[in-house]
RNA sequence: GUGGGUAUAGCUCAGUCGGUAGAGCGCUGGAUUGUGGUUCCAGUUGUCGCGGGUUCGAUUCCCGUUACUCACCCCA
């Protein structure tokens, strides 16, 4: 494959970290999205779309100008004049449409959820893609606590309900801004005078985001982080109260939870709860995280709306696939495969589709003209249930040959009751057959 | 962005201690003039990622590059 774009010969390719889903892999992701779509509307959400592009200016706003999404994996550009950039997530998004249209001023509650792509220019990996999909949910309108455990209990249901079990969910307040103010000064007071013993990642952390020291995989970094004063003695009154309840609405729904003070995350806008689901799965090396979200209580503010508290969370769909294993079943349905042999018998093939697929029995034609032989075979490999045989011989008898390839019978039927006969057996009702 | 590994047929991969390549799957045809999933036979597919170097000769060794991949960073 020449890789040289300069080349005649040069191959075009998907750019690199955005991927193809071919339709043998397209059916697995119309399970997750559809096991996510109907848990989110069990809980009253409703469907967001809002546009791929926004202004840049809403995303260094509020995701933070000092974080590694906006610093460095932001696809911006500009166009007509305005700084335009591709989604890097989801929240920043929701949360402008929400103050765009005065929702805070027409329901004291707002559920949404949204699926779709994102996009991040950091090097790809397993489960990281520069185009990669989210499926997430916000709630307005509720300063918690109980939502916020009904959002992780969400979120866990459609992890389960797709067969995702070995999961663990974590959780950590960061308090409210001031105290997260307070707590970036102890860390700062902290770490400071032990700069020389951390690694170089973390001493850059230092200037930027003192709190993503605490997560550092460095061993280095680990005897500092370890000793570090935790968040949670830094929680005020009101804080501390949020959290507590949090958990307690967790344990009353029966859902395992780690508290973590070290768990942060690489986005400005949260406060409060904070947390995280990992899943088990081997495969996933370090992209284990399927899920992760928390409470933003003042972005609504911040974009010119109403003080509202929120919360969200939002789920990797690639990552998800990959904890759900090799061993998905992918159902198509039970189809018609129409073999036509000569002209005349394509002709009738083409019709008899055509009235097959009114009837709602999916069907494909195969006009190639070729040998039955061959043309079962292709049967045989596109799933179908059933193959409608047409060839000189039915022509002249006005009965066409219905083959049900599963269990090797076949049967005459007339051409005109053919559409009722495949209808019973291979119609909407029937079309449970896994292939 | 940093470090490691990999790159051979449509797919999965073997191989050449340097003499320009194979298997399985797939696909096509036949055994079966119109009956498939098993079997048997035959056929089909490659600029051995790209560029350069060493060499009589490089797919093989060396360097660079690109892509993929794993870890870090970061995050879903």
């Amino acid at each position: 494959m020449p890789n040289h774009p300069t080349s005649p010969a040069a191959k075009l390719r998907a750019v690199r970290g955005m991927n193809d889903i071919l339709p043998d892999e397209a059916r697995k992701w119309h399970r997750v999205e559809s096991v996510f779509r109907s848990t989110a509307e069990l809980y009253g959400y409703g469907e967001l779309r809002t546009p791929i592009i926004e202004d840049t200016a809403l995303f260094v706003r509020q995701v933070g100008e000092t974080t590694d999404v906006v610093e460095k994996e932001m696809y911006s550009f500009e166009r007509h004049g305005d700084q335009l950039t591709v989604r890097p997530e989801g929240t920043a998004g929701a949360a402008r449409a929400y103050v765009e249209h005065g929702v805070a001023a027409k329901e004291p509650i707002t559920r949404w959820y949204y699926l779709g792509p994102m996009f991040r220019g950091e090097r790809p990996a397993k489960g990281r893609y520069r185009q990669f999909y989210q499926a997430g949910c916000e709630l307005y309108g509720d300063p918690g606590p109980v939502c916020d455990a009904e959002m992780i209990e969400l979120a866990m249901r459609v992890l389960r309900g797709l067969g995702i079990n070995a999961l663990t969910v974590h959780v950590n307040s960061l308090g409210s801004a001031g105290t997260r103010e307070r707590y970036r000064a102890a860390l700062l007071q902290h770490f400071t005078p032990l700069a020389a013993e951390l690694s170089e990642d973390s001493r850059r952390r230092l200037e930027k985001n003192p709190l993503r020291i605490l997560d550092s995989k460095d061993p280095k970094d680990r005897a500092a982080a370890a000793a570090a004063p935790s968040i949670l003695e830094v929680l005020d009154d009101a804080d501390r109260e949020h959290f507590a309840a949090v958990r307690a609405a967790l344990d009353a729904l029966h859902i395992e939870h780690i508290v973590d003070p070290k768990l942060v995350r690489g986005l400005d806008y949260y406060t409060r709860t904070l947390f995280e689901i990992k899943a088990e799965a081997a495969d996933l090396g370090a992209q284990s995280t399927v899920c992760g979200g928390g409470r933003y209580d003042e972005m609504v503010e911040g974009l010119g709306g109403p003080k509202t508290p929120a919360i969200g969370f939002a789920m990797g769909l690639e990552r998800i696939l990959v904890a759900m294993g090799a061993d998905v079943a992918a159902t198509r349905p039970a189809s018609v495969y129409v073999a036509a042999m000569g002209r005349p018998a394509i002709a009738a093939a083409l019709e008899i589709a055509s009235g097959l697929r009114s009837g709602g029995i999916p069907c494909e034609v195969d006009a190639r003209d070729a040998k039955l032989k061959s043309m079962l075979k292709r049967a045989d490999a596109s799933g179908a249930a059933y193959c409608l045989i047409i060839g000189e011989d039915e022509l002249s008898r006005g009965a066409f040959t219905v083959k049900d390839l599963a269990a090797r019978a076949q049967w005459e039927v007339a051409r005109a009751e053919v559409v009722p006969f495949l209808a019973g057996r291979a119609g909407p009702a029937a079309s449970e057959a896994p292939r």
